[in-house]
DNA sequence: TTGTATGCAAAGCGTTTGCAGTGAT
DNA sequence: ATCACTGCAAACGCTTTGCATACAA
C-alpha cells in the first residue's frame, strides 16, 4: 500500500517546479525548504519510486550524475544540450531521426540517446560578460531564467 | 621527467589489443596477467597519463562507468552502440551529421555524442536468450558481468 | 493498531589520493 | 643515487541499505 507523505510531495512538486533536470542533490535542497530534516535517502528511495511510477523520468548525461525531470514535460522523445561553459542542461526538442541504419549488419536500433554540447546563448553573447555570468550560475548547476529553448 | 615501467606496457597493450572500449576493471584484469600484483590505482593512474598523452580516448556513455579505447582506433568521428542484452559496446562508424541546426537560437553546437541501443548482431541472431548468452560468454571479453535480467 | 516511509549511519561502488617503499634512469 | 612510479589502504562523492522510530492508513 502506498502512503502519501510530506517528503514525497515536496520532493515530487520541486521536481515539478523546476525547469530543467535537478540532481537528487539540488531536490534534496529544494524539497528542504518544504520538509526540514529531509535525508537525502529520502530523496533517492522516493525518486525510484517515482520513476517507477512514471511520473518522473531520469536523464543521463554521459559522464554526469543522473538529473531528474518531470515526466509531462519529458514525455515526448527529446535530447539535450549542455553548455561547456556553464554547465547547465537545457532540452533540445529536436531529433535527427532515421538513425536505425546507422548500426552495423544484423545490429537493431530500438533507441537513441544524443547529447549536443557548445555554448548557450548566454555564454555566447559575450566572452567576457557571459564568462562572469557562467562563474555565477555554475554554482551547483544553477539555472536562472533560461530554460526549455526551442 | 616520464619512466617506462612494466605497469604502463602492460596497461596499453591491454587497450590496444583489445577490440572495444574497456572498463577499468577489464584493463586491470587483461594486465594483471603480465603484471601480477597490478593495482587498480596504478590502472587509473597510467589511464590518465595516457589520455593527456593522447594515446587512449576515453569512452563516457550515459549511466556507465568510462571505458577506455585506444586512441588510434578512435581517431576518426565515430559512435556508439551498445547492446541492451549483453551490455557489450560497439564502434558505430557513422554519423547522423547536420545537428548544428537542432540547437535553440543563439547556440552553438561545437560537437556531439550519440548513443544507440538495441541488440547486437549476436543477441538477435536466436531469439533464444540462451544461444545469445553463451555466445556473448564465449566472446574475447565476454558480456559484462552486469545484472540485467532480460 | 499496523506496517510503510523516514532519518540516520554505515556500507557499496568506482575513482582518487597519501605515503612509504620500489625500481628505472 | 635520484626521484618518478608502484602498491596498499584510506579517503571521496554518489547512491543504496539496515535498523529502529515515526506517522499515514
Amino acid at each position: 500500500m502506498e502512503r502519501t507523505t510530506r517528503q514525497k510531495t515536496a520532493i515530487q512538486a520541486a521536481i515539478e517546479s523546476a525547469q530543467r533536470p535537478l540532481s537528487a542533490q539540488e531536490i534534496l535542497e529544494q524539497a528542504s525548504l518544504q520538509v526540514t530534516q529531509l535525508g537525502i535517502a529520502t530523496v533517492y528511495r522516493n525518486l525510484k519510486s517515482l520513476v517507477l511510477e512514471e511520473k518522473v523520468h531520469v536523464v543521463t548525461l554521459p559522464g554526469e550524475n543522473p538529473r531528474y525531470e518531470s515526466n509531462t514535460a519529458a514525455n515526448h522523445h527529446h535530447h539535450h544540450f549542455q553548455c561547456t561553459t556553464c554547465q547547465r542542461v537545457f532540452d533540445v526538442h529536436d531529433c535527427p531521426g532515421d538513425l536505425k541504419r546507422m548500426a552495423p549488419q544484423g545490429f537493431v536500433v530500438e533507441r537513441h540517446e544524443l547529447t549536443l554540447y557548445g555554448r548557450c546563448a548566454d555564454c555566447n553573447a559575450g566572452a567576457s560578460a557571459a564568462a562572469a555570468a557562467a562563474k555565477a550560475a555554475t554554482a551547483p548547476h544553477a539555472c536562472a531564467s533560461h530554460h526549455d529553448p526551442a
